[in-house]
DNA sequence: AATATTTTGCGTATTTATTACACGAAGTTA
DNA sequence: TAACTTCGTGTAATAAATACGCAAAATATT
């Protein structure tokens, strides 16, 4: 019965992923410089072969960690890219995952096969290998078109954050500004976030308080 | 170079299709009854492997083709599952697509790999092989959150159409009944449909107006 | 110590979008 | 010709989104 599996020749498989960081000025995307080929030198997104004991997430996780030292992030499947020409070594699929992390919260490593890693405005990335800028591109579309309706992003926040961190975010992904009432009446309707009691103080002006989201 | 793609032992990749059709009645899915191990004798969706000289698409198209008769029709990415155990022949990921059609543009042909080719009730689907109800749960939730703010669903209809007939179709798919009235203001405000001028004349009561889909 | 500066917190009026709802007209069937 | 079915249409009520300004709490400046 296996047999039936040997009948044509299989394609490659990898995982890329679009990893969304927010430093609390600007989104940024982490790519990765490539020691080998092909495209040695180049950037793209981080990404690895898929290995046939683990799951799509299990190898995003795997390959983020080993080539980024980014460890356990919330990872959502993006879309599935086939094209006969987008790997110069044969026929290769990629199943795109993308996630949201606070770059602050984790020590980048660069792994054995990168020369460097670094995060790019999610604008102005640089010429990437593969089809990645085209994957980059609707990573980008997906995020903005999903915080239309849902108040996504507090993994790119710290655990307790501010109203105006949290429309700042809104404002970088949205590419608009936004009416701050507004914007706080309908992110405590949306029933998502909770204030803590707390407020941030220290800054150059009046504490603001603090939220958090509720699980 | 190539050798790189041979490291690991690669998994199958086939492509499976949702394909919904809408009789003016009921939103029905079609499956096929397999002649073949495994799963001989169970209903799943159509599929098949992917080879490594065509796009997902062409896959999906010739599959399609292949085992229903149906030709050339709009098909979109839903999903790709990669569950561990989803084909006892071994590790087989699926690329899933989905397509709206009306059924009675296309004869149906049964394949050679199928015993039977049959219309299902999307709500009411009998026990399938592989994952594929839940295969086939996405798609009937893509399909459901998709109508809420895109008219989609012209595919199923024929070309020109009354409003009453798309109406029906939406209440269809949403699973709730509309009123009349503000779904015809709803529809001519997106803009996608136009008046034909024309009829449909020869029913059992007034004659309604004919509306077709602006590309 | 007083003053200027920054950022916070908040409420209401306006506009826009969505929903609810009923009746006469145009055909067909009995 | 009377009864039946489906079609076409408008307005009022409600809900949602938007626009908008000022006093309070802290820090920084003189």
């Amino acid at each position: 019965m296996q047999d039936e599996l040997l009948l044509y020749p299989h394609p490659s498989v990898t995982i890329d992923c679009v990893v969304f960081g927010y430093d609390g000025e600007q989104l940024s995307i982490l790519l990765l410089n490539r020691r080998d080929e092909p495209f040695a030198n180049q950037w793209t997104l981080p990404g690895g072969f898929l290995r046939l004991e683990e799951t799509f997430e299990e190898a995003a996780q795997r390959i983020l960690k080993d080539k980024t030292g980014i460890e356990n992030l919330f990872l959502e499947q993006l879309y599935t890219f086939g094209g006969l020409s987008r790997d110069p070594r044969g026929r290769v699929l990629s199943v795109a995952y993308y996630a949201l992390v606070n770059p602050a919260k984790y020590q980048l490593m660069v792994g054995q096969m990168a020369n460097e890693l670094r995060w790019f405005h999610w604008k102005l990335l640089p010429p990437l290998g593969f089809d990645h800028e085209h994957i980059a591109q609707v990573a980008q579309a997906r995020l903005a078109a999903k915080i239309q309706y849902q108040p996504i992003g507090f993994e790119l926040l710290n655990a307790q954050f501010t109203m105006s961190e949290l429309q700042a975010l809104h404002e970088c992904i949205l590419g608009e500004s936004l009416d701050r009432r507004n914007f706080h009446k309908r992110m405590m309707a949306s029933g998502l976030l909770r204030s803590t009691g707390e407020r941030r103080e220290g800054l150059k002006s009046r504490p603001a308080e603090l939220f958090e989201f509720i699980p």
